[in-house]
DNA sequence: TATACTTTAGTCAAAGAAGGTCAAAAGAGG
DNA sequence: CCTCTTTTGACCTTCTTTGACTAAAGTATA
């Protein structure tokens, strides 16, 4: 294989296959030392490899006993319906769009009527108590991240 | 498990679901003996993981036959457990904070992962792209709401 | 009772231990 | 050459551990 970062790659993903759970957990020193590179070749190698994207979650925790872990999630069959969803949003998005898109995906059972009680009042004009237009800006950001977290949570 | 502070917190929960009124009271010195650190890292521990938020009570006396006593927080009825979280965010929160809360809610069973994870997706930081202290509130604005909407909707 | 001593627990800041970010330098391919 | 990817390292942020100092509560004593 050609680079550094490949080898990484790789050895990371035959960890994940070893693992049952499809869950890995590294010290970055310890793997830096390992392959004889810098630490933050490590973070590398994990944005360009281990994103969402590609169907990986990374969560992580600094300081004494602090770890990366890497968990592979398999994206289930909503996720084109929700990417296009993602694409209507934009930059900006207006309580009624937000409230249409919610009503959409609760009716395609891609959440439940709780949730998308939830995403609503987190949503509303009310709790997002600054003007236009920077209002709908966050209102596309928020609702962003929640498809995400939707996409690639298991049920 | 990774830290002396994660086995403290274990072993202090563990003590608690075995405890029948979800109490427990411990020497300080004993337990700092028993795990071979300095007596303040209960405090560390206390304060990181066994707060409000987290859904604990922590009463301690000096002197001689002095103790440190947490409490789990009893949960009497779902809508007494929430407004007491709505007491605690007040007019600004932070996102650690929020998290523990969210961490909390789902511990008593009021969220599901999902739920938690949506609400988190939420409230973080890189959706809430404005400045502090105007982030705070709005973070506290949102949670509030969506408390609301869990107090109200029926499973 | 007032005072001194002992026994606990609390506070706080410094030091230590991870991981994160970012941009410059280096390398690879077209 | 030009562009895209990879490598590197200086600097940053977060979390944990440690210990010196402080505060409070009980106990013995004048």
């Amino acid at each position: 294989m050609r680079n550094m970062s490949d080898i990484i790659e790789q050895y990371l993903k035959e960890l994940l296959a070893a693992s049952d759970g499809e869950v890995v957990e590294i010290k970055r020193a310890f793997i830096a030392e390992k392959f004889d590179c810098v630490p933050s070749q490590l973070n590398y190698v994990i944005k360009t490899r281990f994103t969402n994207e590609h169907g990986y979650m990374v969560e992580s925790k600094r300081g004494g006993g602090g770890y990366i872990r890497i968990t592979k999630v398999e994206t289930h069959s909503k996720s084109e319906y929700l990417a296009h969803l993602k694409n209507l949003i934009g930059p900006a998005l207006s309580q009624q769009n937000a409230q249409h898109i919610v009503q959409s995906m609760f009716e395609n059972d891609v959440i439940t009527l709780k949730e998308g009680k939830i995403i609503n009042a987190a949503l509303d004009r009310e709790s997002l108590m600054i003007e236009l237009p920077f209002r709908d800006q966050l209102r596309a950001k928020i609702l962003l991240s929640i498809i995400d977290v939707i996409l690639y949570t298991e049920e």
